[in-house]
RNA sequence: GGCCCCGUAGUUCAAUGGAUAGAACGGCCCUCUCCUAAAGGGCAGAUAUGGGUUCGAUUCCCGUCGGGGCUGCCA
């Protein structure tokens, strides 16, 4: 159990204790920690919150509270301010929680209650264009959520919902047809389909009979159309042998690929479906969905107002000459998930412009009477300094293998400086880890719904809040542990004594409670900022405590220290997906 | 027009309704006969605006100004 946990039941049997009858039944008081360590460790609010229907003064009550609290082994009580009470967690307190985590592999991270299957769709380029800088987001922040969920004990299925099936197979296939080049093809086929797409595209604006040819050629591959199927098919795979690659790098894996093909036979059972229960019905030629009245129209995802009057906006599940839609494939697809995977939670990690599209589609489940744990994990755009929409000058967006390169470009030349007596091969390895680390850790550190500026020096720094700091951290603690004999050998107790040791024990013993709530909230930059914490915290500690000069019961707690920082740290970026190397 | 998101230091970002709003970069000072200076210590610097709710508001509510997104047959 946590500290807070601990904190708050004996909290609230104090508060019983003072109040009888009047504590709201299930009051639970929340303990947090304290912003600032002059207000103690963990700081609660309950006094504030209960003296006015208690009819009492704060502090009044907050005092008989403390009284009543008692003595307690985790902390000493103090009242200050308006009525906060604070928590001083007693430095024992701290070694003894510290001290359980030695030999725990999780570092005091419990497992979660009650595991749920959990499907976390993310990632889901399309066919044909290679990744863009844009795509960071969702298949940086999905891997992490992945990772986490499963740390907790959570059933995890990754899915890469591909684009392999939408119009833009028009184009592409009119392109194969037409104008790809082949030789450009055996050489670099991602590089060779996008500039045939990107080609089509420009002829398509200026050449307006075009556009048809492109649109058959997709008729005659939906129909079955043995040579534009087999097009179709080698697009895919050279697509996948492209992302592949990047994946790999990034050390991220997914359990399925089922992209937007692999749906399509159950969409017109589905409509049917749809319209047969009257959930569905016609509406200017296409199949549509309209809002039941369920919400309020304010909160209803099929209403818009215009001049003064609420407005139908349907989702078509059906276009007029018969094609199916976005939307059709995702309620399919969601069908097929909670069907094969059990699927309890379905996480949808999408940019925000796409909230409404999903809070359709969450409301047609229910109009099925569908139910689960479906959230729409979205997150801001990626900018240009222009605070637009970011491409290079050229016009074109960033691709994603750029953004990598670039990465371990700069961190080659870092590690070539500092450390070039390193082996040829350690230096890649290390370069690929800070490079690497740093793409991810600036992503994660993030708010995810705040829209950001890109910025090549920020996303790819190395110093100050970033992923090589954190590292750093880890690699001063294996340097101090390759210089002890045998390694290390757990002591039979910790005995705190520096401020730069009992800060970093509070925040070691932390782990347990950022863990989860980063989780709860699928919001990895608590868990970046804690990590960074602890990191700074180690940075002083090293500086303050010499570890190998020490003796006794000061050197066993300080490797101690060391080791349960250098594990936390290596689990905590493990989760983000993120390599600690052994030195930097 | 309506709905959603956003506006915090020179810049880029933080902050479950809590106390003196945190960092990083940039700027200015220090610290390597000491376990990796990819580090540590210090200085200067911000909540767009007007109301309201509250013991307490960057956070919640209403208005104004400014930016972005969405708003029936793309994904």
């Amino acid at each position: 159990m946590t500290i807070p946990k601990i904190l708050s039941e004996q909290l609230t049997k104090a508060l019983h204790a003072v109040l009888g009858e009047a504590l709201p039944e299930g009051f639970t008081p929340t303990v947090t920690p304290s912003q600032d360590l002059r207000f103690g460790d963990y700081q609660s609010n309950a006094a504030m919150m209960l003296a006015k229907q208690a009819k009492m003064n704060p502090r009044a009550l907050a005092t008989e509270v403390i009284e009543k609290f008692g003595e307690s082994e985790v902390a000493t009580l103090e009242i200050a301010g308006p009525g906060f009470i604070n928590f001083r967690v007693k430095p024992e307190y701290f070694a003894s929680r510290a001290h359980a985590m030695l030999g725990d592999e999780r570092l005091g991270v419990s497992l979660v209650d009650e595991p749920k299957s959990i499907v976390i769709d993310f990632s889901a380029p399309n066919v044909a264009k290679p990744m863009h800088v844009g795509h960071i987001r969702s298949t940086i922040i999905g891997d992490t959520l992945g990772r986490l969920a499963r740390f907790l004990g959570h059933k995890v299925i990754t899915d890469n919902h591909i684009g392999d099936w939408g119009t833009q197979f028009g184009m592409i296939l009119w392109g194969w047809k037409n104008i790809l080049d082949q030789a450009e093809l055996e050489k670099d086929p991602i590089e060779a389909l996008l500039s045939v797409y990107k080609d089509v595209n420009t002829r398509c604006k200026e050449d307006e009979n075009l556009l048809p040819l492109c649109k058959e050629e997709l008729v005659k591959l939906q129909s079955g159309d043995a040579e534009n199927l087999e097009i179709w098919q080698k697009c895919i795979a050279v697509t996948k042998i492209g992302l592949e690659k990047i994946y790999s790098q990034l050390d991220i894996t997914f359990d399925y690929w089922l992209g937007e093909s692999a749906y399509n036979d159950a969409l017109a059972p589905l409509v049917e479906d749809l319209v047969g229960k009257g959930i569905a019905r016609e509406s200017d030629g296409a199949i549509c969905v309209f809002s039941d009245g369920f919400h309020k129209p304010q909160n209803d995802p099929f209403l818009v107002q215009k001049d003064g009057e609420w407005c139908a906006v349907p989702a078509i599940i059906r276009k007029a000459d018969g094609g199916f839609l976005y939307a059709t494939t995702d309620l399919a697809t969601l069908d097929y998930r909670i069907e094969n995977f059990k699927a309890d939670a379905i996480w949808y990690v999408v940019g925000a412009p796409q909230e409404k599209h999903f809070k359709q589609i969450f409301d047609i489940e229910r109009m099925r009477g569908v139910t689960g744990d479906f959230r729409h994990v979205a997150f801001g755009s990626i900018l240009g300094k222009d605070r637009r929409p970011f491409k290079t000058r050229s016009g074109d967006t960033v691709s994603l293998q750029d953004v990598i390169d670039e990465a371990v470009t700069r961190a080659t030349a870092v590690v070539e400086a500092k450390s070039p007596d390193m082996p040829a091969d350690e230096k890649a390895a290390v370069a690929q880890a800070v490079g690497i680390g740093a793409i991810k850790f600036a992503e994660l550190s993030q708010n995810r719904m705040s829209d950001y500026i890109f910025d090549w020096e920020k996303m790819l720094a190395l110093t100050g809040d970033t992923a090589p700091y954190l590292q750093n951290s880890y690699v001063r603690v294996r340097s101090i542990f390759r210089k002890i004999e045998g390694g290390f050998v757990a002591p039979a107790s910790l005995t705190l004594a520096e401020n730069a040791e009992i800060n970093l024990a509070r925040l070691l013993v932390r782990f347990a409670e950022v863990v989860p709530a980063t989780l709860d909230d699928c919001r990895p930059n608590l868990l970046a900022a804690y990590l960074y914490e602890l990191a700074k915290a180690f940075h002083s500690f090293y500086e303050a405590c010499p570890v190998l000069k020490s003796e006794g019961a000061t050197r066993e707690t300080r490797l101690a220290l060391c080791e349960l920082t250098a594990s936390v740290l290596k689990k905590g970026m493990g989760l983000f997906g993120i390599t600690m190397p052994e030195r930097m």
